[in-house]
DNA sequence: ATATTATTTAGACATTTGTCTAAATATACA
DNA sequence: TGTATATTTAGACAAATGTCTAAATAATAT
């Protein structure tokens, strides 16, 4: 769950999971989203993998990212718990 | 909203929610849960009351925190776009 | 083979963060 | 008034973070 918090913690990490939101995107096309090095974007993406929130996948050239929703899950289980229980 | 995932990117301040999630408490009986100085814990207060995640309401010479709900129902609000709309 | 394109890895550097101790503030009590 | 208790504020400092440029890796095209 830390890991996934500390995804979580940057704008830009946010943006480029509201990116994939719509459509799975290259490094490159992501990139280009942002006024930003490609470096920059590659680290983001890294930790974003690395809190599982999305996945690469590897098409000749290319890596494709895209989102993974399981882990939106569980956070918003964890996130169920300060819901006062109804009734 | 990035307040708000700074003050959740700690696992001391998610331990506090989770603590304040049971029932209200004063600074010192939240200091006397954790292996840490009292400024550190008011610290870790102060950034979960700026994001509006906690209340703290003094009353005498103690000051009671509590949990507000409101904000986590935002956060749930915002991981909802990432769920594939259903059908 | 060589050059081009796509992406990551490495290393540097300034900023932010979490922790601490010491001091300040505020309330209660004798 | 003076002292004890509750909590925060201030300042220091090491560790973590986000960004950059330069170099490395990998696949494609000529």
């Amino acid at each position: 769950m830390n890991i996934v918090f500390k995804a979580l913690n940057d704008p830009t990490r946010r943006e480029i999971l509201q990116l994939l939101q719509e459509k799975d995107m290259t490094a490159g096309e992501i990139v280009d989203k942002f006024y930003m090095s490609g470096p920059s974007i590659s680290h983001h993406l890294d930790l974003l993998k690395q809190a599982k929130l999305v996945v690469a996948e590897k098409e000749g050239q290319f890596i494709y990212y895209s989102l993974n929703t399981t882990v939106v899950d569980e956070i918003m289980k964890w996130f169920l718990q300060f819901k006062p229980k109804k009734k």
